[in-house]
RNA sequence: GAGUCGUUAGCUCAGUCGGUAGAGCAUCUGACUUUUAAUCAGAGGGUCGACGGUUCAAGCCCGUCACGACUCACCA
């Protein structure tokens, strides 16, 4: 135990010697925050504040304390912000004093005061009385620097979020996003559910999934990869506009854009088609972006990215040929698709059809060149098992992808509807998954005995919306924007044995 | 999975050629009745990520391991 662990557990000691249990508040009046402070009296004339000397109970974090012998400064926080305090020892008395001085950055006080303004102008409240309310037995993080060592921002988030106001500023805006966006799809008529997070078939999207036992049933089950069919079993069921945001996991690799839990919006409109589902999805971006920019102007990264003006809509063929010159327009033979990927450094695999190649194409030449916000459509058929093929050319499918500053955003289609194309779809992938595609879909039967029951033409859309979080708080990492990413379990301190010696020394006297 | 880098006081970081471990903040003692990273004087505080090796001597050199970050591969 270092020395700064033993103080604070002997100025415990000297609370309860005192009579002041240090953790004995049970709640606390508090009639105003930082913001209300700033609200009612942030523009009142000095002199006449000073007169008025207005009542009020505050309470919060101390995070700095500025000390000056019979009188002291300290900047408590709430969930709104900063509040200075003044303590003096003529007001608040002697022994009341001793608490104030003798408490430590990161303990919890009550402050009973006046609202003033000090010579510099600041908002202050003169404390009539101090009401300690909790003990901080660990000193917190340096307060200039904050917390820096990102292994301990991300084990440790509440140390993050209490010295680093602008990740926790961030992690507010988060829950703001994804209230403006239920707020924009709610006001359309789309109705918020919720469907099972275990799986007996994962599917929906293509990717190894996590693995699960129920004991009861002893059956395998699997965390749920996407939402997709659940959904368009909702769709099916005549609900017409349905949505969920919630989390799916999917076990690969993890890095500055992956985790394997992250949260998904996936939305389902019946009578629309893809290109209703592109007004939408500009909609939501859009509505999400007005929680941190009244103009839909941002900054990623260094990059300036205009959300407000209408995204690009560009086939994906057509992409392909802007920036390569090659043309997948014109009928090909899976032969020639392979010699020009060769040709262009792409490694074809063995499962792979044109359109695979085409997909490759676009991923290695043409997705990272993408910078203002873009929809990219008509996505080949054979990596595209659950959209509608495209009425004029069944090589394609009514589909886009949402690409910003290179990174996929969104994912959307006008869904396939038909149960006997979607089966000839799924045995595909299962052909895929038999030539070494373990990503490949599963067939789901229960799925396709639903479609045969109708399913309306349908516009369906997912976006992912910790990216989103990501592009429109201007963090790095997708982990900068989850409370508690994933990590590799550590060993995590235990309690030191002198602490624990001092506990049972304590247990013996009572 | 591969490569590169990192891990030193509660926090942020220095640490030269291998020769008794440093600073700022924080903590403790004292001074100070409008401070703003308060100031001034003094003091205490270290398993240098772990283990092993080389050496008279290792925070530093070598090896293994742990955890993390970044890049690449896979994926959203």
């Amino acid at each position: 135990m270092n020395d700064q662990l033993r103080v604070r557990r002997q100025k415990l000691e000297e609370l309860r010697d005192k009579g002041i249990e240090p953790y004995g508040a049970r709640k606390f009046d508090r009639q105003d925050l930082a913001s209300t402070l700033e609200k009612k009296y942030g523009k009142d004339d000095k002199e006449e504040l000073n007169n008025d000397m207005p009542k009020t109970k505050i309470a919060g974090r101390m995070l700095a304390k500025r000390g000056k012998g019979k009188v002291g400064f300290a900047d408590l926080y709430d969930r709104t912000g900063k509040i200075q305090i003044y303590v003096r020892k003529d007001i608040v008395g002697d022994d009341n004093y001793k608490i104030f001085k003798k408490s430590d950055i990161g303990d919890f006080l009550g402050i009973d005061g006046e609202v003033m303004k000090t010579d510099t102008g600041e908002l202050t409240i003169r404390a009539h009385h101090v009401t300690f309310l909790a003990k901080a037995l660990r000193p917190l993080p340096d307060k200039y620097h904050g917390l820096k060592d990102v292994e301990q921002i991300y084990r440790q988030r509440y140390l993050d979020l209490i010295t680093n106001r602008k990740s926790y500023m961030r992690f507010v805006h988060r829950t703001q996003i994804i209230q403006a966006i239920r707020d924009y799809l709610n006001n359309r008529h789309f109705l918020e559910v919720e469907t099972p997070v275990l799986h007996n078939i994962p599917g929906g999207a293509e990717a190894r999934p996590f693995k699960t036992h129920h004991n009861a049933l002893d059956i395998d089950l699997y965390m749920r990869i996407a939402l997709e069919l659940p959904l368009k079993r909702l769709i099916v069921g005549d609900m017409e506009r349905v949505y969920e945001i919630g989390r799916v996991f999917r076990n690969e690799g993890l890095d500055t854009q992956h985790n394997p839990e992250f949260t998904e919006l996936e939305s389902y409109a019946a009578y629309w088609d893809f290109h209703d589902v592109m007004d939408e999805a500009e909609g939501i971006i859009r509505a999400a972006a007005k929680v941190v920019t009244d103009d839909g102007k941002i900054t990623y990264q260094g990059t300036q990215i205009d959300l407000g003006k209408p995204f690009r809509r560009v086939h994906m063929v057509d992409l392909i040929k802007e920036k390569t010159g090659i043309d997948f327009w014109k009928p090909m033979s899976l032969e020639e698709a392979t010699k020009i990927a060769e040709d262009h450094d792409i490694k074809v695999e063995k499962f792979w059809k044109v359109g695979h190649i085409i997909n490759a194409f676009f991923e290695k030449y043409c997705q990272d060149t993408i910078v203002d916000p873009t929809f990219v459509y008509g996505h080949p058929v054979e990596v595209s098992p659950l959209a509608k093929k495209n009425a004029d050319d069944p090589r394609f499918t009514d589909r886009f992808e949402i690409y910003i500053m290179g990174e996929e955003y969104g994912n959307a289609f006008s869904e396939l509807n038909d149960p006997d194309d979607q089966r000839a779809r799924f045995e595909a992938q299962m052909e895929e998954r038999a030539a070494g595609n373990d990503e490949a879909d599963l067939i789901d039967e229960d799925y396709l005995r639903a479609m045969e029951y109708g399913m309306p033409p349908t516009g369906g859309l997912g976006i992912g919306i910790d990216r989103l979080v990501m592009l429109l708080t201007d963090a790095p990492a997708i982990r900068d924007v989850l409370l508690f990413p994933t990590m590799r379990p550590k060993k995590v301190e235990g309690v030191d044995e002198e602490v624990k010696e001092d506990l049972k020394k304590k247990n013996k006297k009572n």
